[in-house]
DNA sequence: AGCACGCCGACT
DNA sequence: GTCGGCGTGCTC
């Protein structure tokens, strides 16, 4: 069986591919089900019949091609031990094999008849997991993941499912055990046995049955339990604890919202294709209400029976989101979120897989939940850079929603007030529709940004006059002020004002931050730390500065500036305790004035609607970096702050601080929004040939020793240059080039980077590279990773 | 990735 | 004499 391809062409959603798609799942399936091996049979390890099967050809015996937890990116191959399963041997079994000198869990991912080696080399699987495979769209979704982002099937394979399977739990729901009493005429033989007796009357009290848990409470011990079972005075029974079963009536615990004339059509084009894929793009502004639709898209669904997954950026999944899909829907609402256990994430997959839960709610990897009736799938705030996976397997979730909804044949709602310039060039070519919102029922015009010129002027922890003028007179008038700085720390730089000299980081070529709680030098690209000095290493002057700004030192000139404030700081370091954020954030939204200083942890999402006044430290990030992402990024950030300005009833300003104020991104983006920008970045990208309208690939390689990874990095880039021109394969290879940041911790960096016009090119081209890679020798002596569709060059 | 084997330094 | 450092090699 072949694993399916990765979507071809250059988009994800023509008719074409959803044909071939569907096309390629039935084939999987159809694969994945009907072949099975006989039992038994075939099974002889006898000494004398292994130099037997040595002489034979290859292909008359039975094996079982099984994926394993192992960066290998290949299959391994077993004889199917008896007693077979009661559903036969099938792709999509999990069981327990021996591997080197381990026993691991693998998943059966196909059926063959003989092998490359020679049977005596194979080992028999030692354990069947399951009763029944995995279910056949996560096979589906496994297959196509690891395909697509070159990636160990068996490792992806591991990551997409629960730890519990993974540890080789069974997949069946919790279970407990209940112990019932039995009626029995004759109770002499527990006159002997007082406890045993006094245990049989507390479980008569109970003839529904009692926990084991319940019986320990009460005092009594496994061993009476058990004695009593033996004499026949107890029975056990197991019951499985399931998510709540839906109620009967009414689907909505409180009624939907009423819409206005946009949110209407939206919904309306939504109802127009519930049963096939149809990918839409929803480009609201801030309040503008995009929740609700995703609500009634779900309302409507799960009227049908069918199951909705909700994709959340990882800060998005909050309580009160949770309890706003949970207040509205009578149905089962399940969350797959940090905070979990591990058999409770088994239960909401259990529940996903067998279609009790009608709503899931996740982060990133809930993109790997298992659907039974599969309705809709939602991304919501889709340009958000945590649905990308950073390291291992890195996948992007609202990238496998849209295969996923292709598959499945089913509407894909992604949302955002700052769509990805990806979704955004579907949506205007008109591969999605493009759904807009533009209204925020406030009526008032979201805030537009007042840029503030930061050259030749006094600054105060970063602040301008001018900004300080506005924060005073915002918090005169009772309202609170977010102050969004994108550094932590007290400053980024500590340097000599004699020589000139910049505290840097031994293991990186990065200058360390200055924090003051506690008092030292911190480096933000490795875990390195070290001591403030008294006096410059170089040149012994003791006239060592601060240079800039970090949120600790605007916190603390605001608290100098505006003593009888509360200014509260939110950044990594200030929420490091669990809950502190989550209770700062409680006392924020009780409307007392105040500062927040922060990062952009603040500026996502969070409703803060006593803020009327947003004020930018520093714009200018984004507008000149190498990476060509920066300005979108950039933009996408800004407009989002603006956004958490006059939220609700009162009408907000946003002071946006930069260097470049004629600079015309920025202007453009003041004067017009960020929809307007994007437009004309896009073209810019077009013209550049630069993502959407190209497919990269990038290859990281990473060493202690530098001659090494370039020896490495030039062979590889040249070898592929080569195939590409014999093979005629139009992408265009770059590179090797020095990572942004060469050195960290102490660990050389090099990049190749692919671009091609078509994905299937890119595909190729990446998949001979990685092929390559691990067939030669010397590049096990560095580490390397291949990265498709990467977000950030660094 | 694990987890072995293997061959050279400071310690009971 | 051993415990243990991490270099190289393999896993059906």
């Amino acid at each position: 069986m072949p694993p399916p391809d990765p979507l071809p062409g250059t988009a994800y959603g023509c008719e074409k591919t959803a044909n071939r798609l569907a096309a390629q799942s039935y084939r999987f399936e159809a694969a994945a089900h009907s072949s099975k091996l006989n039992a038994g049979g075939q099974l002889s390890d006898s000494a004398s019949s292994q130099t037997f099967t040595e002489e034979l050809p290859q292909g008359s015996f039975q094996v079982l091609k099984v994926a394993l937890p192992s960066p290998l990116r290949r299959l391994f191959d077993y004889l199917p031990a008896h007693p077979a399963p009661p559903c036969g041997w099938q792709a999509g079994l999990r069981v327990r094999v021996p591997f080197g000198r381990r026993e691991v869990v693998g998943v059966i991912v196909a059926l063959t008849t003989g092998s490359e080696l020679p049977r005596s080399k194979l080992r028999a699987i030692s354990d069947v997991l399951d009763d029944a495979p995995l279910p056949s769209d996560w096979q589906w979704l496994c297959h196509f993941t690891a395909r697509y982002y070159q990636h160990s099937l068996g490792d992806t394979m591991q990551l997409a499912m629960p730890a519990r399977l993974r540890q080789g739990h069974s997949m069946a729901g919790r279970t407990q055990t209940l112990w019932l009493p039995l009626e029995t005429h004759d109770e002499s033989s527990l006159q002997r046995a007082p406890k045993q007796a006094e245990l049989y009357a507390l479980l008569r009290q109970h003839p529904h049955g009692l926990a084991g848990r319940a019986i320990s409470a009460h005092g009594f011990t496994r061993d009476q339990l058990l004695a009593l079972q033996k004499k026949g005075f107890v029975r056990a029974e197991e019951i499985i604890l399931t998510a709540p079963k839906a109620s009967s009536g009414s689907l909505l615990a409180s009624p939907s919202l009423p819409l206005n004339r946009e949110q209407a059509a939206a919904l309306a084009v939504l109802h127009e294709k519930l049963d096939s894929y149809h990918p839409c793009l929803l480009e609201g502004v801030t309040g503008s209400g995009k929740t609700e639709i995703y609500l009634q898209l779900i309302e409507a669904l799960a009227a049908k029976g069918k199951q909705s997954l909700v994709l959340v950026p990882e800060i998005g999944l909050t309580p009160q989101t949770l309890a706003r899909f949970r207040s509205r829907f009578r149905v089962p609402v399940v969350a797959l979120h940090s905070g979990l256990t591990d058999p409770e994430r088994l239960d909401v997959w259990e529940a996903a897989a067998n279609g009790r839960a009608l709503v899931i709610i996740g982060t990133r990897s809930a993109i790997f939940t298992p659907l039974a009736n599969p309705g809709a799938i939602i991304v919501d705030e889709e340009h958000d850079g945590s649905y990308k996976q950073h390291d291992g397997l890195r996948y992007h979730a609202r990238d496998l929603a849209v295969a996923r909804a292709n598959y499945h044949n089913i509407p894909l709602l992604l949302g955002s007030a700052t769509p990805s310039f990806e979704s955004l060039q579907q949506a205007l070519s008109g591969t999605y529709r493009h759904l807009r919102l533009t209204q925020r029922p406030s009526r008032h015009p979201p805030a537009k940004l007042e840029l503030i010129d930061l050259r030749h002027q006094r600054r105060q922890g970063g602040l301008l006059p001018g900004a300080i003028k506005a924060i005073q007179s915002t918090l005169n008038a009772g309202k609170q002020v977010l102050v969004f700085i994108n550094r932590r720390g007290f400053a980024p730089t500590l340097a000599c004002h004699s020589c000139g000299w910049i505290a840097e980081c031994h293991q990186c070529d990065s200058r360390m931050t200055l924090h003051r709680q506690p008092p030292l030098l911190a480096c933000h690209h490795c875990d390195s730390r070290r001591a403030l000095p008294d006096a410059c290493p170089k040149c012994g002057s003791g006239d060592l500065r601060a240079l800039g700004s970090g949120t600790e030192r605007t916190e603390e000139t605001l608290q100098g500036l505006f003593p009888n404030v509360t200014v509260h700081r939110i950044d990594r370091d200030s929420t490091r305790k669990k809950e502190s954020f989550e209770q700062i954030l409680k006392e924020i939204q009780r409307g007392e004035p105040c500062l927040l200083v922060g990062t952009q942890m603040l500026a996502k999402g969070h409703h803060l609607p006593h803020v009327t006044l947003v004020v930018v430290v520093n714009a200018d990030g984004g507008l000149y970096a190498a990476d060509f992402r920066a300005l979108e990024h950039s933009a996408q950030l800004l407009e989002q702050v603006a956004g958490r300005a006059g939220r609700a009833a009162h009408p907000g300003r946003v002071l946006v601080q930069t260097l470049h104020p004629d600079d015309p991104h920025l202007g453009q983006l003041a004067e017009h929004g960020y929809s307007v920008l994007a437009r004309s970045l896009l073209e810019e990208r077009r013209v550049a040939k630069l993502p959407p309208f190209c497919f990269m690939a990038l290859l990281r390689l990473e060493s202690p020793k530098e001659d090494e990874v370039l020896a490495l990095a030039q062979q590889a880039a040249q070898a592929l240059r080569q195939w590409l021109t014999e093979a005629c394969i139009p992408v265009r290879c770059l590179g090797p080039v020095p990572a942004p940041m060469e050195r960290r911790q102490n660990r050389y960096h090099l990049h190749i980077m692919l671009a091609a016009d078509k994905r299937s090119h890119r595909h190729a081209a990446a998949n001979w590279l990685v092929q390559w890679l691990e067939a030669n020798r010397e590049a096990r002596k560095v580490r390397w990773s291949i990265d498709i569709d990467p977000q950030t060059l660094a």
